[in-house]
DNA sequence: ATGCCTCAGCTCCTGAGA
């Protein structure tokens, strides 16, 4: 079972490489993120004869996250249950026996403002409730764009970019207490080049120079950990005409 | 440099992203 994670950066603008890329990647899973748009203009159609059902929660402007899968997803789930939030944010499913959510973390801006504490109180609300989750559905895969860097090997800049927004202690302690709930970072259970991220900033040539940072991530649970027989971060999209900033991050499961 | 790109929208500038 393959399952992938992509910020598009609007769906309407990457729908033809998202369609493109799923020929050449046909994943079982797609989660994507930063779809910016309502449900009534999400691409279902065009997605069903790539041979994909999908799962929408748009949002006018911004943020809207989507499930795409080569099986019908059932127990659809969309944000987080229990937590106020205006923003369409999560959506999780059962697929093949495996529960997926797929999550645009917050942005931030930076710290100290109110979008920095928004972004706190969201991790601490999906904790919350990932916890009770994985009770419920050990074999669980959370993916997205988590906005946060586990450490300065996922960061160009180590220096010039420490404290700063995806790369505070504070940003870092929250997807550390994620990791505690008994979940494993897929991409790190196997060796990469140094150097590898899966965001690069659309100025200053940063993918060419590979300027870039980790923040797209696919952690797996503990029943899942062994089963895991790759993961890696696709840079090709983002050598496209018009890409997406992010990359596409995909793990490979072994179910059988 | 509160910039640099890119995208959406009450669109020719602004807010947001990261």
């Amino acid at each position: 079972m393959k399952l992938a994670t992509w910020n598009v950066n609007s769906l309407a603008v990457r729908l033809p490489q998202v369609l493109d890329w799923l020929q050449v990647n046909p994943v079982d899973v797609l989660a994507l993120q930063e779809l910016k748009l309502t449900n009534d203009k999400f691409p279902a159609a065009a997605l069903l004869e790539a041979g994909y059902h999908a799962q929408c929660f748009g949002q006018k402007t911004y943020n809207g996250v989507a499930l795409l899968s080569r099986t019908p997803a059932t127990e659809v789930v969309r944000n987080i249950p229990g937590f106020d939030d205006e923003m369409a944010r999560v959506i999780s499913a059962e697929v093949q026996g495996v529960r997926v959510v797929g999550a645009y973390f917050p942005n931030g801006q930076a710290p100290g403002t109110d979008k920095f504490e928004y972004k706190m109180h969201w991790l601490k609300g999906l904790r919350d409730w990932l916890r009770q989750e994985l009770t419920k559905y050990p074999r669980l895969v959370l993916m997205g764009d988590y906005n946060i860097t586990f450490d300065d090997a996922d960061v160009w800049d180590p220096v010039g970019l420490k404290d700063s927004i995806h790369c505070t202690e504070e940003e870092r302690y929250q997807l550390r207490a994620l990791i505690a709930l008994g979940l494993v970072d897929a991409y790190r259970l196997f060796e990469h080049p140094a150097k590898s991220y899966s965001w690069w900033d659309y100025r200053e040539m940063a993918f060419r120079r590979n300027r870039g940072l980790r923040i797209d991530h696919i952690l797996v649970s503990q029943a899942l950990k062994d089963k895991v027989t790759d993961c890696e971060i696709d840079r090709a999209p983002r050598k496209n005409e018009r890409p997406s900033d992010h990359a596409p991050v995909v793990v490979e499961l072994d179910l059988t």
